[in-house]
DNA sequence: CGCGTTTGACCTGCGC
DNA sequence: GCGCAGGTCAAACGCG
């Protein structure tokens, strides 16, 4: 119907295959060519966009809690914590109010460096309760080009989550909303009829799409199908004025713990990752599904049965890279949770750290969700010790596997 | 068979 | 109160 709806989901798509049309991306739209990613190898700026020389997205995933510098030449990271606290101020409602993640040559211009991973991430980013996660490019030629809720870019290495208040989205009583605006990757196949669905570690379904006014790009609806009655919701749309940029908006809040196992699947894993065994050709929508649900990439065991060091942890992956988050609600009050907002770069993370209740709070979800994954990716690397560089971690080496056996 | 996507219709909120 | 636009519902359909 819309022939706009393809943007999105071709956005995931290249998420999904890892595929990222490099640095060229979006700004040459959907051209054929782009149905026939080049190998990464073949693409030079691939890694700076995507961190992954896996070609695995969620190589990207660095932790919010980190600043993740990924050093291209030797693959390894360097994962050093860095927050800002002028930010702090900015958003309390976040435990970490402000996460700084550096990532040496990985994001790029959004509307050049269609990188996948970061708006996984960054959706991802969207959806936790950090008040910032603020990306820094330090070595990127180009910076991220964001738009704000009022669809004014900015050239600035950091991607801004705008206010929902700003964004014109009629917001309902009582609702809650965080606005994320991430670079929307590349057009990979631009055939495409799905649309961008950033990972956030739930199930998100589908349910409805419509043309906004104003914007040649429709809006889509989803909402969680990790666990019926969920009331969280999220919408995601391209910027009218920057089409490389994704604006998703979050709404209300997940009822449920992480999406574990199976049952939290339901639904996303149609097509994911078994599909996976050939992006290229197969329904990428499935694998953007995928990532939609990083969660479910990592539970669904049944899809990689083998592959489920992290699956059985359930803990969903931590997709998050770059993005500024800014909670919406924090002004109203909403979300105000009182968070020790000292957060300084001597922070760090819990690695054990795991609540009896570990699903009683979202924000605690998310928050360990973050630390498992960091626990089991990084442990080895020392696991607090963040000035060791230490090579691909082991949580991503699952991601890896499939994506990056291909894109390798 | 189960689940996700698509899509037209309907509902609701907001501005005039 | 009316109209518009956004948001949601639900049936149909496709895919694995």
């Amino acid at each position: 119907m819309d022939n706009f709806q393809g943007d999105l989901t071709d956005v995931v798509r290249g998420i999904g295959s890892g595929h990222v049309s490099s640095s060229t991306g979006p700004s040459e739209g959907p051209s054929p060519s782009s149905l026939s990613p080049p190998p990464i190898s073949d693409v030079p700026s691939v890694a700076s966009c995507q961190i992954n020389p896996f070609g695995d997205p969620f190589v990207s995933m660095t932790d919010p809690l980190f600043n993740l510098t990924a050093n291209k030449s030797n693959n390894s990271f360097e994962v050093f914590p860095e927050v800002s606290e002028d930010d702090h101020i900015k958003s309390k409602c976040s435990v970490f109010p402000r996460i700084q993640i550096s990532q040496s040559n990985i994001i790029q211009d959004a509307s050049k460096c269609s990188s996948p991973a970061m708006a996984v991430s960054s959706a991802v980013a969207a959806a936790s309760p950090w008040g910032m996660i603020n990306v820094v490019g330090t070595n990127s030629p180009r910076n991220c080009s964001m738009v704000d809720n009022n669809n004014n870019t900015s050239s600035s290495s950091q991607i801004q989550i705008s206010s929902p208040r700003n964004l014109g989205i009629k917001k309902r009583k009582g609702q809650g909303k965080k606005v994320v605006c991430i670079p929307a990757p590349a057009a990979i196949n631009s055939r495409s009829s799905g649309e961008v669905v950033p990972s956030d570690l739930w199930a998100w379904r589908k349910y409805g799409q419509k043309p906004i006014k104003g914007s040649p790009y429709p809006r889509g609806y989803y909402r969680c199908s990790s666990s019926k009655g969920c009331p969280a919701r999220k919408q995601v749309e391209r910027s009218r004025t920057d089409p490389n940029m994704l604006v998703i908006t979050y709404t209300s809040e997940h009822n449920h713990p992480w999406p574990t196992q199976r049952n939290a699947l339901a639904g996303s894993t149609r097509s994911s990752i078994s599909s996976s065994s050939n992006p290229s050709s197969k329904s990428l929508t499935s694998i953007a599904t995928a990532i939609t649900s990083s969660s479910s990439r990592v539970s669904q065991n049944k899809d990689e049965p083998n592959k489920s060091h992290l699956a059985s942890s359930s803990t969903p992956p931590s997709p998050y890279v770059a993005a500024t988050v800014k909670e919406e609600d924090v002004e109203k009050g909403e979300n105000k949770m009182e968070f020790d907002n000292d957060v300084d770069d001597t922070y760090r993370p819990e690695f054990q750290h795991q609540p009896e209740g570990f699903f009683a709070d979202l924000d605690e979800l998310e928050e360990d969700s973050l630390t498992m994954l960091l626990s089991q990716g990084f442990s080895s690397g020392g696991g607090g010790n963040l000035e060791n560089k230490t090579t691909i971690p082991d949580v991503f080496s699952d991601f890896f596997d499939d994506d990056s056996s291909r894109s390798l």
